[in-house]
RNA sequence: CGGGGUGUAGCGCAGUUGGUAGCGCGCUACGUUCGGGGCGUAGAGGUCGCCGGUUCGAGUCCGGCCACCCCGACCA
């Protein structure tokens, strides 16, 4: 291709919208273009990439037996309504009417029409295991774009399926598709981090998220260094400091005037943060939950949903604490009654904690569980956080935010429940299907891989999704012995299957350099009246910062050699 | 949904007390220059986000709305 008649011009100033460097490298370099709020056109350099990207995942799908299909974008709600999920997903459903004002969804992933599908296909344990899966748009009306294609409304994903007779099975589906994942991140130049994840509400037991450490990231992720742990910070869990034993002392009050925050109390009283207990009120589908944990610790509001089974849950209102009659400041769980209650399990790690004392500039001293209150449920419910320490090793945790470019669930068998797709096993007894599903945004692979790979310049591409392999410059093409040498290393290059970018403008030197590291190809080719004088072309990897003089005769070996030692 | 910000040429921006809209980049033509965004001359390019109001007159003042960005909440 020839940069005189590619569509798409690069930019010489920074697009002023765009903050996250893989954004502002897209806006740039001419490759996306904005069309509204987290919708984008893509120009043929992005395209180029977008496609590499998806025929890795398809050679890597492949390999471990999945099938590809085509799946419908638009879907009649009511297949959302029986699953559930219509009002689980709410506001982020794109809802739209047919002309016979027969409601329809704009389908935000496809768990249910790819079980819908395999259950009019598969009847018997002989028709299984499946791995299905497309490269298919999604929609969703997310709350909140951002980050240029980090987060839009509409994307095209990989999303895998798999059918398992068993858990075994499931088992087996999913770490073949963790290995496939790991292989796509390695070819695209992620180093992605696997993080035990949270599984929603309605995902199944086991989650994973490949995460990619990057400050633009919007997930954070909590690392052990010692032994590897890796974990969403939705999910992780970390050691909670056991307090000396010590005697249980009686329960006795304490004027604390004025004294309501956990800092205050402990620092009024004289005692450490996880000496006291904190009460927390949350409400819960519109109920209000006296949660109790120790001061030092905070409630991770993920595994409380998912403890208390709850479509909505947020901190309670004043007005609802008040109308539940709690004393905001000095409440706590002893003495409680007609309210829900949920404790994280360090209130039993310790013994006399301050609490609440339910008046106004009053606390307890000397509280002990279970002797003088009992919750209705003790889980664990506390945010893991920088500086805890490894459940596994014990080695404090180091927190980093990151950009999740995978997630897989093992599903378990609420879709083929709820739609009923079983198959018979060989006693002849119908069975749920056991399900696991598998997505790869395709777009945010793309950004993810730049976020990785830029410098000041702009775009280091590594080599498996660059839009060309090469970058051939020719400065002063009027120069009709360097067009005549340009050209014919262009037809050179292009008969030895390399993807050439030719940069024929006449265009000064600075620009086209420019240009060339803003695009971030992996080699970089320059013919100039210069190094025709040597009878040479220089070559140079884009990562590098010297180039090699190379005999013309030699270019095209050289870029070869170039592109797969990178 | 809460908080903050921005809408003027393809991109980046200026526009004073209200008086018929400007700069830089890019674009077109010509000339010059030629190894890291060179220079000159001449041009083309605008419903000033939208609607309403005030006024002889609104990019500018007032009211309403919309869009976009950032932080947070949310995110099967």
């Amino acid at each position: 291709m020839r940069m005189t008649s590619i569509f798409g011009k690069t930019l010489r100033e920074e697009p002023a919208e765009a903050e996250t460097a893989s954004h502002r490298l897209l806006l740039k370099s001419g490759m996306i273009r904005q069309v509204a709020s987290g919708i984008y056109s893509y120009l043929p350099l992005a395209w180029r990439s977008l496609r590499k990207i998806e025929n890795i995942i398809r050679q890597e799908m492949d390999a471990v037996g999945g099938q590809e299909v085509r799946m419908p974008a638009l879907h009649p709600r009511e297949l959302w309504d029986e699953t559930g999920r219509a009002e689980a997903m709410g506001q982020t459903l794109f809802t739209l009417q047919d002309r016979r004002e027969r409601p329809l969804v704009m389908a935000p992933t496809h768990e249910e029409v790819f079980t819908l599908m395999v259950k009019a296909n598969v009847h018997s344990y002989r028709d299984l295991p499946r791995i299905l899966y497309q490269i298919q748009t999604k929609f969703r009306d997310e709350a909140r774009p951002r980050g240029g294609l980090l987060r839009v409304r509409e994307f095209d994903m990989k999303d895998a399926y798999s059918f398992d007779v068993d858990a075994e099975g499931l088992a087996r589906s999913y770490d073949a598709m963790v290995q496939v994942y790991k292989n796509i991140y390695s070819r695209c130049g992620l180093p992605a981090v696997q993080a035990e994840a949270d599984s929603g509400a309605i995902g199944g037991k086991d989650s994973h998220e490949f995460i990619l450490p990057a400050e633009s990231g919007e997930d954070v992720l909590l690392l052990c260094p010692g032994c590897g742990y890796a974990a969403n910070a939705e999910r992780a869990e970390s050691v909670k400091s056991v307090q000396a034993e010590e005697a249980l002392l009686p329960m006795s009050e304490v004027h604390t005037p004025g004294v309501k925050t956990i800092d205050d109390v402990a620092a009024f009283l004289g005692v450490s943060k996880s000496n006291t207990l904190k009460a927390v009120f949350y409400a819960c589908d519109g109920q209000v939950v006296f949660i109790t944990i120790r001061g030092d610790l905070d409630v991770n509001e993920i595994k409380l949903k998912n403890l208390l089974h709850c479509k909505e849950l947020r901190l309670a209102t004043d007005g609802e604490v008040e109308g539940a009659g709690l004393v905001a400041g000095s409440a706590s769980a002893v003495g409680l009654k007609g309210i829900r209650s949920v404790a994280d399990d360090s209130i039993k790690l310790g013994a006399n904690f301050v609490v609440g004392a339910n008046r106004p500039d009053y606390h307890l001293l000397g509280a002990n569980y279970p002797r003088d209150f009992e919750p209705d449920v003790i889980a664990d419910i506390a945010l893991a956080q920088e500086g805890h320490d490894c459940r596994r090793c014990g080695t404090p945790l180091e927190a980093k935010r990151g950009i999740e470019v995978g997630h897989v669930f093992k599903l378990g068998t609420f879709f083929s429940e709820s739609l009923g797709a079983s198959y018979l096993d060989n006693d002849g007894a119908q069975q749920p299907i056991v399900m696991g599903s598998y997505g790869i945004g395709v777009g945010r692979l793309l950004s993810a891989a730049i976020e990785q790979n830029h410098d000041q310049k702009g775009i280091v591409f590594p080599k498996a999704i660059a839009p060309y392999q090469v970058q051939l410059v020719a400065l002063n093409v009027e120069n009709p012995q360097v067009a005549e040498a340009a050209e014919d290393l262009y037809q050179r290059l292009e008969q030895a299957g390399l993807e050439v970018l030719y940069d024929d403008r006449s265009e000064t030197a600075g620009v086209k350099f420019n240009d060339a590291d803003l695009l971030g190809f992996p080699v970089r080719i320059v013919v100039s009246p210069r190094n025709l004088n040597q009878g040479s072309a220089e070559v140079k990897l884009r990562r590098e910062s010297e180039a090699q003089l190379v005999g013309l005769e030699d270019v095209v070996g050289k870029a070869k050699e170039l592109l797969e030692a990178d």
